[in-house]
RNA sequence: GGGCCCGUGGCCUAGUCUGGAUAGGGCACCGGCCUUCGGAGCCGGGGGUCGCGGGUUCAAAUCCCGCCGGGCCCGCCA
């Protein structure tokens, strides 16, 4: 690990001799050392409170003979050392780190920041693997975009990564939206459409007709003399909506007796069904209506979706050729949308291979032989549930779990009651796969918060497989959703603003400002693109993922608030000079490091330094923001220094050329950084 | 009812894990700066009960307890 920065290795350095010193005085506690909020504290600083509280010494006379100590020792890089109430400051010499730290960044240019030593060990992150029924949209992005530019950030950390992306085609949402698509081509309706707009329509409707069947099934149960007000099953007609209000009104005992379901809730569902019901059929007339008359035909669309679910679980065909058939096409679709974002998968992994080549029957057996599996009767078949809970209590695992004792962890279903699987059980069984026959060593899924249960039983349901290695070198990157100003997406309605969409209005609202540019149209759009891209991304990556993101589009648009084009602009005026200086001789052994120890250019070195530092940190905690956060500050600090300090036309030879190093090397760590979260550095802007 | 997460000037956000010096940035606002390397910029200014209340500590945005507000989850969905 040498990756380390230099300011780092001092630092270490430090705490030894100190450590030494502490234990020298019989002392337990240790210390840390910290950076100083403002310049005129030093470079180091080291708080005594606690070891002087310990001893019961006063803290400034602690501090001072701590710095005694230490001046008596020589340090490579450290210039004085001073006391300053309970602390001890220690000031760096400026001409011998910027030397060291230019040399390293000019030298290594576009890895710096990497660890030149590439190691053994395979990650996986897994990411985006949306449902192959829809576009990718804004929320979807953001898991996108966390997910590439962890793994590039991995990547550069000297892991070996691999991209993986989870074809999750067995699933309700995308069988049903597979029924749909069938009928569309019997009648030879054609899609107008791109192919994940059109299936994302067919499923928004697909799911209104079925929710409406289950609606009308229910209430059939408590007064089966409204079936026959039913004109058809899929929709429910004004005069049935205010009819089963009245039931649901009127006899709200016998429903909740005999539904199990509490009365409000039941309403707000119909409502919801009806209100969905007439935006779709607004929206897309002629798709609706050919469904409606198809589906129609269909005595139950409920019982025949369990069936082709059970079908496409056993690979039967035609419904596996017309999953596979729609899957493909949508995800074509995706992988061009991502790869306008210049985001690419290592691998698509099918959900449905997994299970046809019996390894999630595999993973079920082993699961039922571990004593934890429960099955309990229902709808005439059997469901198999894991008693995560049980298991738990049984390995007193909770609290290194870091669960709460008292908390009951609830079971999971591992399959229907016909005996068919559901997503959870399956991803044990990916799982597996990922660690087994991948040989990962470690696996990140980015999935959202809101799956948090699931990740967990996940994680348990490794365990009782005896798998606990690997359940703990299983990351579950959370994030939270995205949510949108003055609309709400909603899958369900087909209703969402669409990754395409952002990237397009972003790069037009960028083509304005160039307007009055005097680029070509060429270079214009190339600009617009990166300039785009990095408005985005920067934006969505600024956030903890731990936030929810408020996204407005308005927002989104006004490129001043936006910081991305800021850092990237930096850039562009960094290149600009280097491209108006010249040739200059720029490797360190010609770069006087006396020319650039002014605050400004500190500050800008001490940051420099700190680059490989944040990376590590991004990966140690999760937390992408910490690099975009970097950047920015480093951009704002370029910006001071390019302010006040003139470079072109510096004072002397020497002078110019140490500043020329100084900013080539600010461009690098830019142009590095940016690289690492997906954005282009362009040259000119 | 239970569980997890979030709460820092008008808005967004760092710092919270591992407690230390004047809570750091950005946007917006007000006032300056285009004879100087790219003004998508720079300089200056106003604006804060770090959600609230207790506690621990020489020291709390940070740790502990209790509340409040917001989000998500607790389906034979994913």
């Amino acid at each position: 690990m040498n990756a380390l920065s230099l300011i780092r290795q001092i630092i270490s350095s430090l705490e030894d001799r100190i450590a030494r010193w502490i234990k020298e005085k019989g002392i337990e506690k240790k210390i840390d050392l910290q950076r100083p909020p403002l310049m005129k504290y030093g470079d180091i600083a080291c708080p005594v409170f606690k070891i002087a509280k310990s001893i019961g010494a006063n803290p400034v006379y602690l501090a001072e003979e701590l710095a005694e100590y230490l001046r008596k020792e020589k340090f490579d890089f450290v210039e004085k050392i001073e006391v300053y109430g309970g602390y001890v400051n220690i000031f760096l010499d400026r001409e011998k780190v910027t030397a060291k730290v230019l040399s390293e960044v000019l030298t290594k240019d576009q890895l710096y920041g990497c660890m030149e030593q590439k190691l053994d060990e395979l990650i996986i992150v897994e990411h985006t693997s949306t449902n192959p029924n829809a576009p990718i949209h804004i929320g979807n992005l953001r898991n996108s975009l966390l997910g590439d530019a962890f793994a590039n950030i991995l990547s550069a950390l000297g892991y070996r990564v691999r991209r993986h992306f989870y074809v999750n085609d067995m699933g309700r949402q995308v069988i049903m939206t597979a029924i749909g698509y069938f009928l569309l081509k019997e009648r030879n309706v054609k899609s107008a459409l791109k192919h994940d707009l059109w299936t994302g329509i067919i499923y928004a409707i697909m799911n209104n007709f079925i929710s409406a069947e289950e609606f009308k099934e229910k209430i059939w149960k408590i007064r089966p003399d409204l079936k026959e007000l039913s004109q058809t099953k899929y929709q429910i007609s004004d005069d049935e909506e205010k009819v089963f209000n009245e039931v649901l009104e009127r006899e709200h005992k016998r429903v909740e007796d005999i539904l199990g379901e509490d009365v409000e809730s039941l309403k707000r569902t119909l409502k919801d069904i009806v209100e969905v019901s007439r935006d779709l059929k607004k929206r897309f007339p002629e798709i609706f209506n050919i469904l409606l008359e198809e589906a129609s035909k269909i005595e139950s669309l409920s019982k025949y979706l369990e069936e082709q679910i059970r079908a496409y679980e056993r690979g039967e065909n035609p419904i596996k050729m017309v999953v596979r058939d729609m899957c493909s096409n949508v995800i074509k679709e995706v992988k061009k949308t991502l790869s306008r974002y210049g985001i690419y998968f290592d691998s698509f992994d099918w959900e449905s291979d997994l299970a046809w080549s019996g390894f999630v029957e595999e993973i079920l057996k082993k699961l039922e032989e571990s004593g934890f599996v429960i099955s309990k009767k229902s709808n005439g078949g059997e469901v198999k549930i894991l008693d995560i809970e049980g298991y738990l209590r049984s390995r007193n695992l909770k609290s290194k779990l870091g669960i709460k004792e008292e908390f009951e962890v609830p079971p999971l279903v591992l399959t229907r009651s016909d005996g068919t699987t559901l997503y959870t059980t399956r991803d044990i069984a990916y799982t597996v796969w990922k660690f087994d026959k991948m040989g990962a060593k470690k696996v990140y899924n980015v999935i959202a918060t809101e799956q948090n249960l699931p990740q967990l039983q996940l994680n348990v349901a490794l365990r009782i497989l005896g798998y606990d290695e690997w359940a703990d070198n299983l990351i579950h990157f959370k994030y939270e959703l995205v949510h949108l100003t003055g609309m709400k997406m909603s899958g369900r309605r087909a209703r969402y603003i669409t990754a395409d969409e952002v990237l397009d209005t972003t790069i037009n609202e960028v083509l304005k400002i160039l307007e009055k540019s005097n680029y070509s149209e060429e270079e214009k759009r190339k600009i617009a693109q990166k300039v785009a891209i990095g408005a985005i991304k920067f934006a969505l990556l600024n956030v903890s993922p731990l936030k929810v993101v408020t996204f407005d589009i308005k927002k989104a648009l006004d490129l001043k608030e936006n910081t991305g084009p800021f850092v990237q602009y930096n850039y562009a005026r960094i290149c600009s000079i280097l491209r108006k200086a010249g040739t200059y001789r720029l490797d360190p052994s010609a770069v006087q490091a006396k020319w650039i120890t002014g605050d400004l250019e500190w500050d800008l070195i001490r940051r420099i330094d700190e680059f490989p530092e944040v990376l590590k940190k991004v990966v140690q905690n999760l937390k992408p923001e910490l690099l975009t956060n970097y950047l920015n500050e480093l951009a704002v600090a370029f910006s001071k220094f390019y302010e006040k300090v003139p470079v072109l036309r510096a004072e002397n030879d020497d002078q110019k050329v140490a500043r020329l190093a100084l900013v080539k090397a600010v461009g690098i760590v830019l142009r590095n950084g940016l690289k690492l979260l997906g954005i282009e550095a362009p040259e000119k802007m």
